[in-house]
DNA sequence: GACAATTAACCGCTAAGGCGGTAATAATAT
DNA sequence: ATATTATTACCGCCTTAGCGGTTAATTGTC
């Protein structure tokens, strides 16, 4: 049940963040205060901009207790090899 | 089989590029001809730069066939919702 | 209705991402 | 050994993300 991110479905990506806001309980200001951001950056976020930089949408994601993960055919390979640290 | 990305594992998320890249045949120029981004973000990445926007990763990981995607304990309820649009 | 809180949509400013260029080192051929 | 290619790690330039401030519109709540 997870959904998949790319250019096309930011504004989707967008929702899913609004609703996890409104779950929370918290106003896009109260969101920011506490993942450390501007409330710009979240009323960005929640309009399906795609020009975020990784850190921060990791911040609000997660306060708001979004996993972000790859996957990919070659994972499995990757994984087998001794890259992998956890 | 998918790898977590958070501040802390950016490292190993360059890693799993560059495995990606490499496994493709591709140098870090070619890579960022065909991604239509420039050498040096190809660098920042598999050198575990988390300040990366995401509109240039996607461009990254979709040239290297790695989907990204969200998830959380309330992606159910918001699947069940009318916000899907797919 | 009145009121408070939230959201929408702008603004100017500063910091930094992303770009190509470059040069020095490292790897991989022939 | 000698080319060729790839990587590393810097630089200056331009663009823009992200910030707080602000005002109007919207959405509750009493």
């Amino acid at each position: 049940m997870t959904a998949n991110i790319n250019i096309e479905t930011m504004q989707e990506f967008g929702a899913i963040v609004q609703f996890h806001r409104k779950q929370a309980g918290l106003s896009r200001v109260g969101l920011a205060d506490i993942a450390g951001v501007g409330k710009t950056v979240i009323y960005d976020i929640e309009n399906g901009k795609d020009s975020i930089r990784l850190n921060t949408l990791l911040k609000v994601l997660g306060t708001l207790n979004i996993s972000l993960s790859v996957n990919s055919p070659l994972m499995d390979q990757y994984k087998a090899g001794d890259h992998a640290q956890g």
